[in-house]
DNA sequence: ACAATACCTGAACAACTGCTCAGGTGTTTC
DNA sequence: GAAACACCTGAGCAGTTGTTCAGGTATTGT
């Protein structure tokens, strides 16, 4: 009897493994959540929440450099968490779809608790 | 007219800051997303909704050591992610709350889109 | 055309992360 | 009680992250 077979949880583990068929949808997942997972873009998230914000105002809100915002800001473009809209020199971001709200809000209920 | 009063977005700003009024809370979602943000305690919370496991079968199912899921159930535990049964010599994790398969399936429908 | 503004980019850095290794505790079996 | 098992913990390491700095582009105003 080798090292894997040792202990008799065969079945659960073949269950679980069904779980996570497609790894690259796992590692997308992971991206997501991880954007989220960073107080400065959490805060960037729940400012767009309520208001479509240029660059400059974003770092006014958070006290960071403008720099700082734009490195942040095309990761969340590439991960399709905000949106962009130009204005002659200004830029403008907002958020780019309705789920993410959502994930706030379940997010903010688990916390919530106790 | 010092940098902070130069564009025209007060209103926009006052409106967002109102987003975070509580920055515990706001550390404490980031928390949250953070723990799911990484590719194998993710694949941990996936196994988890479909099985309860102990820390072997994951050792198993993730192909990393006994003590690197350690590790890992240390953190989720913390982050009342899960929970742990004792049952002799080993302990067998399974998942929280509810909230937390909400938290996959609404990432998983931002992910799935396009 | 020049200066100021708003934003972006690459490089560099300190701080943090996830993992393994070595060694530890508690439980079961012989 | 000794050996085997299941799990936990602290230390250490390579790789990653968030930020700033210096310098860049595009747009506007004079």
């Amino acid at each position: 009897m080798n090292k894997s077979e040792r202990h008799s949880h065969q079945q659960a583990i073949r269950t679980a493994r069904k779980a996570m068929t497609d790894p690259e949808t796992v590692v997308s997942l992971a991206e997501t959540f991880k954007v989220l997972g960073d107080p400065t873009r959490l805060k960037i998230v729940l400012a767009l929440l309520r208001a479509e914000l240029c660059v400059l105002d974003i770092a006014a809100i958070l006290g960071i450099s403008e720099s700082g915002v734009s490195h942040q800001m095309r990761l969340l473009k590439t991960l399709r968490l905000v949106k962009h809209r130009k204005d002659g020199k200004m830029v403008f971001y907002s958020l780019d779809d309705e789920h993410i709200e959502d994930l706030i809000r379940v997010g903010e209920r688990h916390v919530g608790e106790r």
